[in-house]
RNA sequence: GCCGAAGUGGCGGAAUUUGGUAGACGCGCUGGAUUCAGGAUCCAGUGGGUGAAAGCUCGUGGGGGUUCAAAUCCCCCCUUCGGCACCA
């Protein structure tokens, strides 16, 4: 054993070592109750950032430990290959992505490995490669034929310089990022706006944003709605709370009715507005109704009338604007008279009909019953336009009248005003008005949900192609399972103009039909990266099974993920796209599973002065820099200690020369035992009932078993900031204890063996090297974990406070199972209990057995 | 605006699961040892006030309450962070 710490050297020699006997490679083994650890894979960007050290750290932590409770262990790693950064690669500096995107892979394997992870690199996938993505293309002809995968027009941003379709994450507004056009994938990010009209920007051009309508892909997500929202309530236990919420929150359900109001006069064949709405209870009070300018009915219902010129110059105004100018804050609610009318079929009023810009073009049918006396917004749009409010809600014991109302009164109450169901309660009410439209034929219940179909179509190159031809024949055909993959051809230049790179490429596009033989067109569109991502947890159960997405019987043995690991942004895209795809899967047969992730942790970013890490702030830490300078043992100590794990962890140059430090002395009390005990030769046969008997010996030994209790309980709890701290403490009480007698002697072996096997997880290079140092032949990898004598934990002396009216007077050190009486006793006869209460009426006395005795005088 | 989480030394954080010594552990700082010197290492100290010391006293965002006892439980308020925000 070497006197200096050197971890360069072994941190290199275990590695070998681990890789040689090839611990981490798994087989399903049925005698063994397995545990599946996966952290989310990175996208190869290039370099191993703090945020992925972070990550896969925790991973590797509750993998290795796993692993020593006899699990058989599951962790997997691979690449989310697939991506508009190797694109842009391409496009700037002429390399082609797939050059780029191996390349990175290389490197950041290479860094991942110098940390030390136990992956099993058998099981690596890298989803560009075609024997992955040939499988979703499977998927995606299996979704085709049953109607959940299907194509339509929608509007998305488009940038007229680039000639290309912008994802909403590369559109800017002063920095911020663009919310959804308006349907699709998803991604409303929200931003915020000072109210300017701000145009929204191409991130590389700086072109003003336009919106287009195009065709293109998508995934009916809408249809698993009520499950994934089900599913929720099953996860309860092992997913963060907060992520549910957010995902019931983009669910977004809400149950009400939709209600036919008819038109006053039939106006090309349509003889009626269709509204949906949750609060049917008010539909006394509608007082107008208003329509979104995207519904074609908007034009149609003006024609003729005086209002026409008006109404469609508003339309074509308000059509042109982004939801941003829309929808921003502070934006004020507009609208225009169609000079039409429908009649309310419950009061039979008859009610103006506007055009809004508030009214959403993709939720509901694009026309809502304006209730301005309870709903907020119709109310502001009334006050404007001097529409009259009709109060049809009362609250109980109190009166609320129109003419002096500041704002609408959108609780529940007693229904008024409200013909025969007026004095009914507005819960009871709902139901009343919805039973009546269903039994007279003009409407009916109805959920809504603000979910959205999932827009996975992209007109981009380094992506999985959507497996599609377009015969002039045979019309939209799904490629059979016989001519998949579709791959990606390789001889490919980028110029970043001109739309899809893929459609320039002749003998891509120009194909036969497998039906008829005639000339077809394939599809150019590859998909977005979210659906690899949504299956590659189940592809590591089995990479090389060549007759499927996965091996049923390896499937049904590793999965569902026991305990997956990632960042807290990806709460609701990523994990509801794959819990929706896993859905799917199952249900095409292709898996038996419901929900793919049991238990879910969050960890918090890596922060540096006050900021997430960017390149753009410049305050960049390179893991590499940090393993060269103190090895990846120190790294990860630094990364678990540091700060909890669900928390944000502020980087700090001394945190990380403490962590050091720490492994630099832990090495030199074992080299220093080692000296003094010439190379660790002597081997006392240790004696825990005579070293608990003998005062010298018996403080470490009872320290030694409470913190492998304490660093036990941490790593269940996933608390490894405080396990870190206490393999601290009792390395604090290993240098201060002084060893002579041959107790000590074996006490303090004892000691120092436990805080090598209990820093094992955290640090494994310097605990082998450690392990291996006091004499042992075996690897601490396959090593059972230690475990805590609870005798020896409780037959620790407790100190007893000793309170006089609740503030502490005293302490003595107790025994265990000391009395209560005697505890009593013991308080009374204390010389400075005695001083406070000399001379005072006893009023109370508590005892609380191993804590405390409080007088009350 | 609505929903949720959190506020503890100079800093990161512990104790909140179970009400029972607040500040574990680390960083930083102060003093000392070692050294030609610096670094590294080791030892001691380190919430505020007061005191020579023993000690006393205040102290977990603010205010109130429950209790023998509150960082912990309850109510009101403030601040910060996160999510949602015309979803009818």
């Amino acid at each position: 054993m070497k006197e200096a710490y050197n971890p360069q050297e072994i941190e290199r020699k275990w590695q070998y070592v681990w890789s040689e006997k090839r611990v981490y490679e798994v087989t399903e083994d049925h005698n063994e109750e397995k545990y599946y650890v996966l952290e989310m894979f990175p996208y190869p960007s290039g370099r191993i950032h703090m945020g992925h050290v972070r990550n896969y750290t925790i991973g590797d932590v509750i993998a290795r430990y796993k692993r020593t409770l006899g699990f058989n262990v599951l962790h997997p790693i691979g690449w989310d290959a697939f991506g508009l950064p190797a694109e842009n690669a391409a496009i700037e500096r002429g390399v082609h992505p797939a050059k780029w995107t191996y390349e990175n892979i290389a490197q950041m394997k290479a860094q991942l490995k110098r940390l030390g992870f136990s992956y099993d690199w058998n099981r690596e996938i890298t989803t560009s490669d075609p024997n992955y993505y040939k499988w979703e293309q499977m998927a995606f002809t299996r979704m085709f034929d049953c109607g959940l995968a299907y194509k339509r027009s929608s509007v998305v941003n488009w940038c007229p310089s680039c000639e290309t379709v912008l994802a909403n994450e590369q559109v800017v507004v002063s920095g911020a990022v663009l919310p959804e056009p308006q349907s699709g994938s998803g991604g409303n990010k929200q931003f915020a706006s000072d109210g300017n009209k701000e145009a929204a920007r191409c991130w590389r051009c700086q072109s003003e944003v336009e919106l287009r309508e195009l065709e293109g892909w998508f995934f009916k997500i809408t249809d698993y709605a009520e499950q994934l929202l089900d599913g929720c309530e099953r996860l309860k236990d092992g997913w963060p709370e907060r992520v549910l919420t957010m995902q019931k929150n983009w669910i977004g359900k809400s149950t009400g009715a939709e209600i036919d109001f008819p038109l006053e006069e039939t106006i090309e064949g349509v003889r009626s507005l269709r509204i949906f709405t949750t609060r049917p209870d008010t539909v006394f009070g509608v007082t107008f109704m208003c329509i979104t300018p995207e519904n074609p009915i908007s034009e149609r219902i003006v024609k003729g009338k005086p209002q026409e010129k008006e109404a469609v110059q508003f339309i074509q105004r308000i059509k042109r604007q982004s939801n941003i100018e829309r929808v921003g804050e502070g934006v004020k609610k507009e609208g225009v008279f169609t000079g039409a009318y429908c009649v309310n079929p419950f009061s039979e009023e008859r009610i103006p009909i506007y055009i809004a810009n508030f009214v959403l073009i993709s939720y509901g049918t694009g026309v809502i019953m304006c209730v301005p006396a309870h709903d907020q917004r119709d109310f502001e749009f009334a006050k404007e336009y001097g529409l009259p409010i009709k109060v049809v809600i009362q609250p109980e014991g109190d009166d609320v009248n129109p003419d002096d109302m500041k704002c609408a009164y959108e609780d529940v109450g007693i229904m008024v005003n409200s013909g025969e169901y007026s004095g009914t309660p507005s819960e009871i009410g709902k139901q009343k008005i919805i039973e009546y439209v269903e039994t007279k034929g003009f409407g009916r219940r109805q959920i809504n949900y603000r979910l959205r179909d999932w827009g996975i179509s992209r007109q981009r190159y380094w992506g999985a192609p959507i497996p599609i031809i377009y015969c002039d024949r045979c019309g939209t055909l799904a490629v059979p399972d016989n001519y998949l993959p579709v791959e990606l051809p390789m001889d490919i230049e980028f110029t970043g103009k001109g739309g899809s790179p893929l459609a320039k490429i002749e003998k891509f596009v120009n194909t036969k039909c497998h039906k008829c033989g005639g000339d077809a067109r394939r599809e150019t569109d590859t998909m977005d990266t979210f659906v690899e991502s949504s299956w590659y947890f189940l592809r590591y159960t089995s990479p090389d099974f060549e007759n499927g997405m996965l091996d049923g019987a390896r499937g049904k043995y590793w999965l569902p993920v026991d305990q997956y690991i990632g960042g807290i942004e990806h709460a609701i895209l990523h994990l509801l796209y794959a819990r929706f795809y896993t859905k799917v899967l199952r249900d095409l047969g292709m898996c038996n599973l419901d929900e793919p992730f049991l238990n879910l942790l969050t960890q918090g970013m890596v922060i540096k002065d006050g900021a997430k890490m960017s390149k753009s702030l410049g305050n960049i830490v390179d893991p590499d820099d940090i393993i060269a300078k103190y090895g990846a043992d120190t790294v990860r100590i630094f990364m678990l200690f540091a700060s909890p794990v669900e928390r944000d962890l502020d980087w700090s140059d001394e945190g990380i020369e403490g962590s050091y430090r720490f492994l630099n002395r832990v090495w030199r009390f074992a080299y220093d035992f080692g000296i003094r005990n010439s190379e660790f030769g002597i081997r006392e046969s240790f004696n825990p009932q005579s070293a608990i008997r003998n005062p010298q010996s018996k403080g470490l030994l009872i320290k030694v078993h409470k913190m492998i209790k304490k660093v036990t309980e941490d790593l269940e709890r996933f608390q490894f900031n405080t396990g870190v701290a206490a393999i601290m403490e009792l390395l604090n009480a290993v240098s201060r204890f002084q060893s002579n007698g041959n107790d000590e002697k074996a006490v303090l072996r004892e000691a120092i063996e436990t805080i090598v096997r209990l820093l094992y997880p955290f640090a494994p290079h310097i605990a082998e090297e450690l392990w291996e140092a006091l004499g042992y032949k075996e690897t601490l990898v396959d090593k059972p974990w230690i475990e805590w004598d609870r005798e020896i934990v409780g037959s620790a002396a407790v100190i007893v406070v000793l309170q006089v009216n609740g503030k502490v007077r005293s302490q003595v050190f107790m025994d265990p199972d000391t009395t209560e009486e005697e505890m009593k006793q013991a308080a009374f006869s204390d010389e400075r209990v005695k001083s406070y209460i000399s001379g005072k009426e006893i009023k109370k006395v508590i005892v609380v057995p191993k804590r405390l005795v409080n007088i009350v005088v």
